[in-house]
RNA sequence: UGACCGAUGGUGUAACUGGCAACACGUUUGAUUUUGGUUCAAAAGAGUCCUGGUUCGAGCCCAGGUCGGUCAACCA
């Protein structure tokens, strides 16, 4: 665990109440996603939160499903969300849906008419619009404002009945027109969809509305921290209002500023139009930063657990660099990815010297960063592939890789010299033709020989061919929600967000890599096999990030 | 010309609730290294949005500004 000895604002507060008892030093909170579309690193951070504080202070962590709206709402969504949050390693206490309620929700909304706190109305959306106001102009009331109870009683039944039009009435809290705060200006609470809902079938043809379902099912879950984002805050006094007028348990709403990352976008709607507008390839795309496009790209649970941790909590807008996401992969899969070797852009070498038709095997660590995992065989021949860029023919100040005349060691076999510089016709540079050091060999290095750089390399009467694919950052500016003047959104979309290298060379060990396996490509980064890899009848590599590389930043 | 919320290095989060502004990422430098990775060591970088007030003492309290965000779906 984290040594937090920093307690973010909500643990103050939780803090405060178990001193005051006003929870009997409960901890009960929720993660309540609407199961209508895929989660995305931003609820990661919601997840984390409502989880994680009710682990450490030893509560509970319901999981509810907002499903109010059955028309944008799906079966399909609820198993991805449940199958993303058991990924990240949570384990909800409860599983709830808001529709489980809807009897109870009925009941209280016919408790709100016979109290006189609940009208229908007969406008239309429209004129209930039209009359709402604005921040700065009180709305007007409904002409059906002033409806007798029983008028009220007997037309909320009959819309529930299904004796209505879609859209003819709704049900309306009666709080005040003029309120500053546009949420207390008659709030819809009820309205008619004749609309098959994804659990409840055709039983109901009205359905509630967030705001009157939502803090309402908190009450009924007993939950007593119910953490949201930032826009809710103005609904809160909605929230209360209904659950005094009710008199039922009051929870305690606090809200937090949800997270944005740099360089990419986290609203649903920006999403689901990179999505549908075939800017990515699916919601998995590796690019994207949904939960399940972050799995397909590498991620680990546990790296964007510490991401949430480090991000901390507050109320002020904020804009996390991806940096620090980087940063959390990396770490992880330092530790835990073993460690192969890959040529993207190879260029071969003839080791001119080393006799023909004789090839060996050298050993080479699993993970160095894990000595006891052992080491793997790799096959090391006359000809090889080396990185087209391990290789300058000019090269700058300070490049220490492969020069002609200039000595570097091939990882975990010798070193060797560039003698001849092979180019075609058109002046490009195809092959190399070195001569190798025999007594440079690792392990037993006897030749005294001293070099800069060591490079990595694929022997090529053993190499495997993969398809690799390098994704960058989606977008070429960090801060979205600031475009320029006459500039869309997706004008910023990076044209090189992803490569495709269909051609790399890796070891022959590689063909046993499982799907979704994570490993490092030594020297260039994190990579994991993709699910194509399985249709394609060929490996496919994903590119989860880079290796820091603080020689190629400067140049 | 509304209500609510916010403002601390480039980024994010802290500061025992009034006592020398800290940690992480990023950046730079050096050491180690058969990954220009990792690891280790170090440095630069804010005087806390502004103006005034209270106080021996203010990032924390008060007043007034400024700037930013959110709110006007029968969406959530």
């Amino acid at each position: 665990m984290e040594a937090t000895e920093h307690k973010n604002f909500i643990e103050q507060i939780i803090d405060s109440h178990n001193e005051s008892g006003r929870f009997q030093k409960r901890v009960h909170t929720r993660f309540p996603p609407e199961p209508n579309g895929y989660l995305h690193i931003g609820h990661a951070k919601s997840i984390c939160l409502n989880f994680g504080l009710a682990q450490k202070y030893n509560g509970k962590c319901n999981l509810r499903f907002d499903d109010t709206n059955p028309e944008t709402e799906d079966v399909e969504y609820v198993e991805s969300i449940r199958n993303d949050v058991r990924w990240l390693g949570f384990q909800w206490d409860g599983e709830f849906f808001a529709s489980d309620y809807f009897d109870q929700l009925y009941q209280w909304a016919e408790q709100l008419i016979m109290k006189g706190k609940a009208y229908v109305d007969d406008q239309s959306a429209e004129q209930i619009a039209a009359t709402r106001g604005t921040p700065t102009v009180p709305g007007k009331e409904s002409p059906f404002r002033n409806r007798s109870v029983e008028e009220n009683l007997d037309l909320f039944r009959r819309m529930k009945a299904g004796e209505f039009e879609e859209g003819s009435r709704v049900l309306r809290a009666k709080i005040d027109m003029s309120s500053p705060n546009m949420h207390m200006r008659d709030p819809v609470l009820y309205r008619i969809k004749k609309a098959r809902h994804h659990r409840t079938g055709d039983r109901w043809c009205i359905y509630p509305m967030y705001d009157f379902a939502h803090g309402l099912c908190d009450s009924i879950e007993g939950i007593t921290h119910s953490i949201c984002t930032l826009e809710f805050e103005v609904h809160r006094p909605l929230y209360d209002w209904l659950i005094e007028q009710l008199g039922i348990y009051h929870p305690q709403q606090i809200e937090f500023a949800r997270l944005n990352l740099s360089y990419t976008v986290m609203s649903k709607r920006k999403l689901l139009e990179l999505v549908e507008g075939k800017y990515v390839n699916s919601w998995d795309d590796p690019r994207l930063p949904t939960i399940s496009g972050l799995r397909r790209r590498g991620y680990t649970p546990a790296a964007i657990r510490h991401f949430a941790d480090k991000i901390g909590v507050a109320k002020r807008d904020n804009i996390i660099d991806v940096a620090l996401l980087e940063f959390c992969i990396r770490e992880d899969l330092n530790k835990i990815a073993p460690r192969t070797m890959a040529v993207l852009r190879p260029l071969k070498v003839v080791i001119t010297n080393y006799p023909e038709g004789q090839t060996e095997e050298v050993s080479a660590l699993i993970n160095p960063e894990m000595p006891q995992l052992g080491s793997r065989l790799v096959p090391f021949g006359r000809e090889i592939y080396i990185e087209q860029d391990d290789f300058m023919e000019n090269p700058p100040k300070g490049y220490f890789r492969l020069t002609p005349g200039g000595e570097v060691r091939l990882k975990y076999a010798y070193i060797i010299r560039c003698e001849e510089v092979i180019k075609d016709a058109a002046g490009n540079i195809t092959e190399l033709r070195c001569i190798y050091f025999p007594e440079s060999k690792s392990g037993s290095d006897t030749s005294g020989k001293k070099v800069k750089g060591t490079i990595h390399w694929v022997a090529a009467h053993e190499a495997a061919s993969a398809e690799v694919r390098l994704y960058d950052r989606l977008f070429t500016i960090p801060d979205l929600s600031d475009i320029p003047e006459g500039k869309d959104w997706k004008d910023f979309i990076n044209p090189h967000s992803l490569e495709v290298i269909p051609d790399a060379k890796i070891e022959k060990n590689m063909l046993q890599a499982s799907i979704g396996s994570i490993w490092q490509f030594e020297r260039l980064g994190y990579f994991c096999t993709d699910p194509d890899t399985n249709k394609s009848n060929k490996l496919v590599f994903n590119r989860t990030v880079t290796l820091k590389d603080t020689w190629a930043k400067a140049h």
